[in-house]
DNA sequence: GTAAAACTACTCGGATATTTTTTGTCCGAGTTTGAGTGG
DNA sequence: CCACTCAAACTCGGACAAAAAATATCCGAGTAGTTTTAC
Protein backbone atom coordinates (compact mmCIF):
# COMPACT_ATOMS: atom_id res chain seq x y z
CA UNK A 1 0.00 0.00 0.00
CA UNK A 2 1.51 3.23 -1.45
CA UNK A 3 0.35 6.70 -1.93
CA UNK A 4 0.61 8.57 -5.05
CA UNK A 5 4.33 10.21 -4.66
CA UNK A 6 1.87 13.26 -6.34
CA UNK A 7 0.30 13.78 -3.25
CA UNK A 8 3.47 15.04 -1.35
CA UNK A 9 4.29 17.57 -4.91
CA UNK A 10 0.70 18.84 -4.53
CA UNK A 11 0.46 19.63 -1.25
CA UNK A 12 4.01 21.52 -1.48
CA UNK A 13 2.32 23.71 -4.21
CA UNK A 14 -0.76 24.29 -2.00
CA UNK A 15 1.63 25.79 0.65
CA UNK A 16 3.56 27.77 -1.95
CA UNK A 17 0.45 28.91 -3.96
CA UNK A 18 -1.20 30.04 -0.36
CA UNK A 19 1.80 32.41 0.06
CA UNK A 20 2.24 34.21 -3.67
CA UNK A 21 -1.10 36.75 -4.66
CA UNK A 22 -0.43 36.48 -8.10
CA UNK A 23 -1.05 33.03 -10.38
CA UNK A 24 2.39 30.61 -10.39
CA UNK A 25 3.05 28.67 -13.56
CA UNK A 26 3.20 25.11 -13.36
CA UNK A 27 6.62 25.34 -14.66
CA UNK A 28 7.77 27.28 -11.99
CA UNK A 29 6.14 25.34 -9.30
CA UNK A 30 8.05 22.56 -10.60
CA UNK A 31 11.61 24.31 -10.63
CA UNK A 32 10.99 25.78 -7.04
CA UNK A 33 10.34 22.07 -6.00
CA UNK A 34 12.99 20.54 -8.78
CA UNK A 35 10.81 17.55 -10.02
CA UNK A 36 9.27 16.45 -12.89
CA UNK A 37 7.55 19.62 -14.98
CA UNK A 38 5.80 17.52 -17.15
CA UNK A 39 4.47 14.89 -14.11
CA UNK A 40 4.01 17.76 -11.77
CA UNK A 41 1.68 19.52 -14.37
CA UNK A 42 -0.54 16.43 -14.49
CA UNK A 43 -1.12 16.89 -10.25
CA UNK A 44 -1.88 20.29 -10.68
CA UNK A 45 -4.93 18.88 -13.20
CA UNK A 46 -6.32 16.62 -10.78
CA UNK A 47 -6.31 19.97 -8.29
CA UNK A 48 -8.19 21.84 -10.85
CA UNK A 49 -10.54 19.53 -11.78
CA UNK A 50 -11.31 19.43 -8.06
CA UNK A 51 -11.90 23.32 -7.96
CA UNK A 52 -9.03 23.23 -5.60
CA UNK A 53 -7.12 25.79 -7.97
CA UNK A 54 -7.71 27.69 -10.39
CA UNK A 55 -6.10 27.90 -13.88
CA UNK A 56 -5.39 31.11 -15.78
CA UNK A 57 -4.02 30.83 -19.17
CA UNK A 58 -1.82 32.84 -21.15
CA UNK A 59 1.05 35.19 -20.90
CA UNK A 60 1.44 35.80 -16.48
CA UNK A 61 -0.95 33.32 -16.00
CA UNK A 62 -0.91 30.06 -14.00
CA UNK A 63 -2.46 28.50 -10.47
CA UNK A 64 -4.24 29.98 -8.22
CA UNK A 65 -6.08 28.88 -5.09
CA UNK A 66 -9.85 28.95 -5.35
CA UNK A 67 -10.68 29.75 -1.54
CA UNK A 68 -8.49 30.81 1.74
CA UNK A 69 -5.69 28.07 2.73
CA UNK A 70 -7.45 27.65 5.86
CA UNK A 71 -10.67 26.38 3.45
CA UNK A 72 -8.52 23.61 2.12
CA UNK A 73 -7.93 20.52 4.25
CA UNK A 74 -4.79 18.31 3.85
CA UNK A 75 -7.72 15.75 3.00
CA UNK A 76 -9.06 17.79 -0.04
CA UNK A 77 -5.94 17.39 -1.58
CA UNK A 78 -5.44 13.67 -0.56
CA UNK A 79 -8.36 13.08 -2.74
CA UNK A 80 -8.25 15.54 -5.24
CA UNK A 81 -4.64 13.63 -6.21
CA UNK A 82 -4.90 10.43 -5.42
CA UNK A 83 -8.74 9.57 -5.36
CA UNK A 84 -11.19 8.87 -3.27
CA UNK A 85 -12.07 5.47 -2.92
CA UNK A 86 -11.00 3.27 0.20
CA UNK A 87 -8.04 1.42 0.25
CA UNK A 88 -9.55 -1.86 0.93
CA UNK A 89 -12.58 -2.73 -1.30
CA UNK A 90 -14.32 -5.66 -0.45
CA UNK A 91 -15.06 -8.06 -2.84
CA UNK A 92 -17.59 -10.12 -0.66
CA UNK A 93 -15.31 -13.41 -0.46
CA UNK A 94 -18.29 -14.87 1.95
CA UNK A 95 -20.06 -14.90 -1.12
CA UNK A 96 -18.02 -17.53 -2.72
CA UNK A 97 -17.00 -21.01 -2.68
CA UNK A 98 -18.65 -24.22 -1.72
CA UNK A 99 -20.51 -22.46 1.11
CA UNK A 100 -21.35 -19.32 -0.08
CA UNK A 101 -23.53 -16.96 2.24
CA UNK A 102 -26.51 -16.63 -0.56
CA UNK A 103 -26.69 -12.80 -1.37
CA UNK A 104 -30.22 -12.29 0.29
CA UNK A 105 -28.45 -12.96 4.11
CA UNK A 106 -25.73 -10.65 3.53
CA UNK A 107 -27.89 -7.26 4.79
CA UNK A 108 -24.87 -6.55 6.95
CA UNK A 109 -21.22 -5.74 5.50
CA UNK A 110 -18.80 -8.21 5.83
CA UNK A 111 -17.03 -7.77 9.73
CA UNK A 112 -13.61 -7.56 7.96
CA UNK A 113 -15.37 -4.61 5.57
CA UNK A 114 -16.52 -2.49 8.87
CA UNK A 115 -12.75 -2.81 10.73
CA UNK A 116 -11.18 -1.74 6.88
CA UNK A 117 -14.13 0.88 6.88
CA UNK A 118 -13.68 2.11 10.55
CA UNK A 119 -10.05 2.57 10.10
CA UNK A 120 -10.20 4.51 7.49
CA UNK A 121 -12.76 6.83 8.43
CA UNK A 122 -10.57 7.41 10.96
CA UNK A 123 -7.55 8.23 8.68
CA UNK A 124 -9.99 10.93 6.53
CA UNK A 125 -10.60 12.07 9.70
CA UNK A 126 -6.92 13.08 10.84
CA UNK A 127 -6.66 14.37 7.32
CA UNK A 128 -9.33 16.47 7.63
CA UNK A 129 -8.41 18.42 11.41
CA UNK A 130 -5.29 19.88 9.66
CA UNK A 131 -5.88 22.76 6.71
CA UNK A 132 -3.31 24.19 4.19
CA UNK A 133 -3.15 27.68 6.27
CA UNK A 134 -1.93 24.87 9.83
CA UNK A 135 0.52 23.38 7.19
CA UNK A 136 2.29 26.85 6.61
CA UNK A 137 1.80 28.49 10.03
CA UNK A 138 3.74 25.44 11.09
CA UNK A 139 6.72 25.69 8.02
CA UNK A 140 6.69 29.66 8.91
CA UNK A 141 7.82 28.23 13.02
CA UNK A 142 11.00 26.50 11.08
CA UNK A 143 11.97 29.09 9.14
CA UNK A 144 14.27 31.79 9.44
CA UNK A 145 12.40 35.32 8.18
CA UNK A 146 15.06 35.26 5.68
CA UNK A 147 14.37 32.39 3.64
CA UNK A 148 10.70 33.38 3.23
CA UNK A 149 11.56 36.61 1.72
CA UNK A 150 14.27 35.16 -0.77
CA UNK A 151 11.46 32.80 -1.71
CA UNK A 152 8.79 35.43 -2.26
CA UNK A 153 11.44 37.07 -4.48
CA UNK A 154 12.08 34.29 -6.43
CA UNK A 155 8.42 33.60 -7.11
CA UNK A 156 8.32 37.17 -8.63
CA UNK A 157 11.87 37.03 -10.90
CA UNK B 1 -3.45 4.23 -2.93
CA UNK B 2 -4.87 0.29 -2.75
CA UNK B 3 -4.21 -1.51 -0.04
CA UNK B 4 -3.49 -5.64 -1.63
CA UNK B 5 -5.87 -7.95 -2.20
CA UNK B 6 -4.51 -10.76 -0.54
CA UNK B 7 -4.93 -8.92 2.79
CA UNK B 8 -8.64 -10.22 2.39
CA UNK B 9 -8.11 -12.98 1.53
CA UNK B 10 -5.55 -13.41 4.89
CA UNK B 11 -8.30 -12.11 7.06
CA UNK B 12 -11.05 -14.39 5.97
CA UNK B 13 -8.23 -17.55 6.08
CA UNK B 14 -7.19 -16.37 9.60
CA UNK B 15 -10.68 -16.63 10.97
CA UNK B 16 -11.16 -19.84 9.56
CA UNK B 17 -8.18 -20.85 10.95
CA UNK B 18 -9.16 -20.26 14.78
CA UNK B 19 -12.18 -22.26 13.88
CA UNK B 20 -10.12 -25.33 12.73
CA UNK B 21 -8.28 -27.47 15.58
CA UNK B 22 -6.88 -29.58 12.75
CA UNK B 23 -3.91 -28.39 10.10
CA UNK B 24 -5.84 -26.47 6.75
CA UNK B 25 -4.01 -26.86 3.71
CA UNK B 26 -3.81 -24.17 1.28
CA UNK B 27 -5.55 -25.47 -1.68
CA UNK B 28 -8.51 -26.28 0.82
CA UNK B 29 -8.35 -22.52 2.02
CA UNK B 30 -8.06 -21.34 -1.76
CA UNK B 31 -11.19 -23.33 -3.18
CA UNK B 32 -13.36 -22.67 0.30
CA UNK B 33 -12.66 -18.89 -0.65
CA UNK B 34 -12.95 -19.83 -4.51
CA UNK B 35 -9.50 -18.30 -5.33
CA UNK B 36 -6.25 -18.40 -6.88
CA UNK B 37 -4.57 -21.42 -4.92
CA UNK B 38 -0.96 -20.27 -6.15
CA UNK B 39 -1.47 -16.95 -5.55
CA UNK B 40 -2.94 -17.69 -1.62
CA UNK B 41 -0.66 -19.74 -0.88
CA UNK B 42 1.92 -16.63 -1.39
CA UNK B 43 -0.23 -14.47 1.47
CA UNK B 44 0.12 -17.81 3.60
CA UNK B 45 3.97 -17.07 2.87
CA UNK B 46 3.89 -13.87 3.81
CA UNK B 47 2.09 -15.11 7.15
CA UNK B 48 4.02 -17.38 7.94
CA UNK B 49 7.61 -15.10 7.46
CA UNK B 50 5.59 -12.89 9.95
CA UNK B 51 5.07 -15.71 12.78
CA UNK B 52 1.28 -15.29 12.68
CA UNK B 53 0.69 -19.07 11.20
CA UNK B 54 2.81 -21.99 11.10
CA UNK B 55 3.76 -24.85 8.82
CA UNK B 56 3.66 -28.39 9.47
CA UNK B 57 4.43 -30.37 5.98
CA UNK B 58 3.69 -34.02 4.66
CA UNK B 59 0.59 -35.73 4.93
CA UNK B 60 -2.38 -34.08 6.78
CA UNK B 61 -0.08 -30.97 7.23
CA UNK B 62 -1.42 -27.44 6.32
CA UNK B 63 -1.86 -24.08 7.73
CA UNK B 64 -1.74 -23.39 12.21
CA UNK B 65 -2.15 -20.22 14.00
CA UNK B 66 0.41 -20.08 16.19
CA UNK B 67 -1.34 -18.25 19.22
CA UNK B 68 -4.62 -17.82 20.45
CA UNK B 69 -7.53 -15.58 17.92
CA UNK B 70 -7.74 -13.01 20.08
CA UNK B 71 -4.29 -12.15 20.13
CA UNK B 72 -3.54 -11.36 16.71
CA UNK B 73 -5.24 -8.06 15.63
CA UNK B 74 -6.09 -6.97 12.29
CA UNK B 75 -3.18 -4.76 11.92
CA UNK B 76 -0.96 -7.96 12.59
CA UNK B 77 -2.26 -9.57 9.47
CA UNK B 78 -2.53 -6.33 6.87
CA UNK B 79 1.42 -5.52 8.33
CA UNK B 80 2.47 -9.10 7.48
CA UNK B 81 0.72 -9.37 3.80
CA UNK B 82 1.03 -5.81 2.90
CA UNK B 83 4.05 -4.75 4.60
CA UNK B 84 4.67 -2.63 7.97
CA UNK B 85 6.12 0.47 5.84
CA UNK B 86 3.55 3.76 5.83
CA UNK B 87 1.64 4.88 3.05
CA UNK B 88 3.19 8.65 2.91
CA UNK B 89 7.12 8.66 2.13
CA UNK B 90 8.67 11.95 3.02
CA UNK B 91 11.25 12.70 -0.15
CA UNK B 92 12.54 16.27 2.06
CA UNK B 93 11.39 18.51 -1.42
CA UNK B 94 12.36 21.32 1.40
CA UNK B 95 15.76 19.92 0.85
CA UNK B 96 16.09 20.49 -3.01
CA UNK B 97 15.47 23.28 -5.51
CA UNK B 98 17.06 26.57 -5.90
CA UNK B 99 15.63 27.85 -2.13
CA UNK B 100 16.55 24.90 -0.56
CA UNK B 101 16.54 24.49 3.23
CA UNK B 102 20.27 23.09 4.40
CA UNK B 103 19.89 19.46 5.65
CA UNK B 104 21.74 20.56 8.93
CA UNK B 105 18.66 22.85 9.53
CA UNK B 106 15.91 20.13 9.27
CA UNK B 107 16.32 18.99 12.85
CA UNK B 108 12.62 18.66 12.72
CA UNK B 109 10.43 16.73 10.38
CA UNK B 110 8.37 18.44 7.69
CA UNK B 111 4.95 19.82 8.38
CA UNK B 112 3.69 17.40 5.95
CA UNK B 113 4.81 14.35 7.17
CA UNK B 114 4.10 14.94 10.37
CA UNK B 115 0.52 15.58 9.63
CA UNK B 116 0.36 12.07 7.27
CA UNK B 117 1.86 10.16 10.33
CA UNK B 118 -0.46 11.19 12.72
CA UNK B 119 -3.46 9.94 10.56
CA UNK B 120 -1.38 6.81 9.48
CA UNK B 121 -1.00 6.55 13.35
CA UNK B 122 -4.53 6.81 13.72
CA UNK B 123 -5.34 3.92 11.13
CA UNK B 124 -3.08 1.53 12.72
CA UNK B 125 -4.66 1.87 16.04
CA UNK B 126 -8.02 1.75 14.91
CA UNK B 127 -6.79 -1.71 12.97
CA UNK B 128 -4.89 -2.59 15.90
CA UNK B 129 -8.04 -2.87 18.39
CA UNK B 130 -9.80 -5.72 16.39
CA UNK B 131 -8.59 -9.31 17.37
CA UNK B 132 -9.61 -11.82 14.94
CA UNK B 133 -11.63 -13.76 17.48
CA UNK B 134 -13.75 -10.18 17.42
CA UNK B 135 -14.21 -10.82 13.35
CA UNK B 136 -15.12 -14.05 14.72
CA UNK B 137 -17.63 -13.25 17.05
CA UNK B 138 -19.35 -10.61 15.09
CA UNK B 139 -19.32 -13.10 11.62
CA UNK B 140 -20.95 -15.90 13.97
CA UNK B 141 -23.68 -12.79 15.25
CA UNK B 142 -24.85 -12.64 11.37
CA UNK B 143 -24.55 -16.33 10.16
CA UNK B 144 -27.48 -18.88 10.57
CA UNK B 145 -26.12 -21.70 12.99
CA UNK B 146 -26.39 -24.51 10.40
CA UNK B 147 -23.83 -23.13 8.01
CA UNK B 148 -21.52 -23.47 10.96
CA UNK B 149 -22.21 -26.56 11.36
CA UNK B 150 -21.67 -27.46 7.61
CA UNK B 151 -18.42 -25.37 7.43
CA UNK B 152 -16.93 -27.38 10.09
CA UNK B 153 -17.49 -30.41 8.50
CA UNK B 154 -16.51 -29.29 4.93
CA UNK B 155 -13.14 -28.86 6.19
CA UNK B 156 -13.16 -32.76 7.54
CA UNK B 157 -13.57 -34.37 4.17
C1' DG C 1 4.81 -61.12 14.55
C1' DT C 2 7.84 -57.26 14.49
C1' DA C 3 10.86 -53.81 13.04
C1' DA C 4 13.25 -51.54 9.63
C1' DA C 5 13.43 -49.64 5.10
C1' DA C 6 11.72 -47.97 0.93
C1' DC C 7 7.98 -45.84 -1.49
C1' DT C 8 4.20 -42.88 -2.51
C1' DA C 9 1.35 -39.05 -1.94
C1' DC C 10 0.89 -34.86 -0.13
C1' DT C 11 2.69 -30.52 1.93
C1' DC C 12 5.10 -25.95 1.66
C1' DG C 13 8.70 -22.66 -0.32
C1' DG C 14 10.97 -19.74 -3.48
C1' DA C 15 12.10 -18.55 -8.41
C1' DT C 16 9.54 -17.29 -12.67
C1' DA C 17 5.95 -14.88 -16.28
C1' DT C 18 1.94 -11.82 -17.11
C1' DT C 19 -1.14 -8.16 -16.24
C1' DT C 20 -2.30 -3.83 -14.15
C1' DT C 21 -1.09 0.47 -12.04
C1' DT C 22 1.84 4.13 -11.44
C1' DT C 23 5.07 7.24 -13.19
C1' DG C 24 6.83 10.11 -16.69
C1' DT C 25 6.61 12.47 -21.42
C1' DC C 26 4.95 14.75 -25.47
C1' DC C 27 2.40 17.79 -28.55
C1' DG C 28 -1.88 20.52 -29.69
C1' DA C 29 -5.78 24.10 -28.30
C1' DG C 30 -6.61 28.41 -26.24
C1' DT C 31 -5.63 33.00 -24.17
C1' DT C 32 -3.31 37.07 -22.68
C1' DT C 33 -0.01 40.43 -23.61
C1' DG C 34 2.32 43.56 -26.34
C1' DA C 35 3.69 45.87 -30.44
C1' DG C 36 2.52 47.86 -34.78
C1' DT C 37 -0.57 50.57 -37.78
C1' DG C 38 -4.01 53.46 -39.40
C1' DG C 39 -7.27 57.10 -38.35
C1' DC D 1 -3.05 60.80 -29.30
C1' DC D 2 -6.23 56.88 -29.46
C1' DA D 3 -8.28 52.63 -31.06
C1' DC D 4 -8.02 48.67 -33.64
C1' DT D 5 -5.58 44.66 -35.66
C1' DC D 6 -2.35 41.27 -35.68
C1' DA D 7 1.16 38.37 -34.26
C1' DA D 8 3.95 36.12 -30.93
C1' DA D 9 4.85 33.98 -26.70
C1' DC D 10 3.23 31.73 -22.99
C1' DT D 11 -0.33 29.06 -20.57
C1' DC D 12 -2.94 24.72 -19.61
C1' DG D 13 -5.22 20.25 -21.09
C1' DG D 14 -5.61 15.64 -22.55
C1' DA D 15 -3.57 11.81 -25.40
C1' DC D 16 0.66 8.86 -25.58
C1' DA D 17 4.98 5.64 -23.84
C1' DA D 18 8.09 3.60 -20.17
C1' DA D 19 8.91 1.82 -15.68
C1' DA D 20 7.49 -0.26 -11.48
C1' DA D 21 4.51 -2.98 -8.77
C1' DA D 22 0.97 -6.14 -8.02
C1' DT D 23 -1.03 -10.37 -9.56
C1' DA D 24 -0.91 -15.02 -11.00
C1' DT D 25 1.78 -19.27 -12.00
C1' DC D 26 5.01 -23.07 -12.07
C1' DC D 27 8.21 -26.57 -10.45
C1' DG D 28 11.50 -28.36 -6.92
C1' DA D 29 12.62 -29.64 -1.74
C1' DG D 30 11.00 -31.87 2.19
C1' DT D 31 8.01 -34.61 5.33
C1' DA D 32 4.43 -37.86 7.14
C1' DG D 33 2.01 -41.84 6.51
C1' DT D 34 1.76 -46.40 4.23
C1' DT D 35 3.22 -50.39 2.28
C1' DT D 36 6.54 -53.81 1.61
C1' DT D 37 10.12 -56.86 2.98
C1' DA D 38 13.50 -59.11 5.64
C1' DC D 39 14.38 -61.30 10.02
Amino acid sequence: MKMSGGVEWALHCCTLLSRASEPVPAAKLAEFHDVSPTYLAKQLQALSRAGLVRSTQGNSGGYTLTRDAARITVLDVVEAVDGALPAFRCTEVRQRGPLATPAQDCTAPCPIARVMDSADRAWRDSLRTVTIADLVADADRDLTPGTLRRAQEWLRA
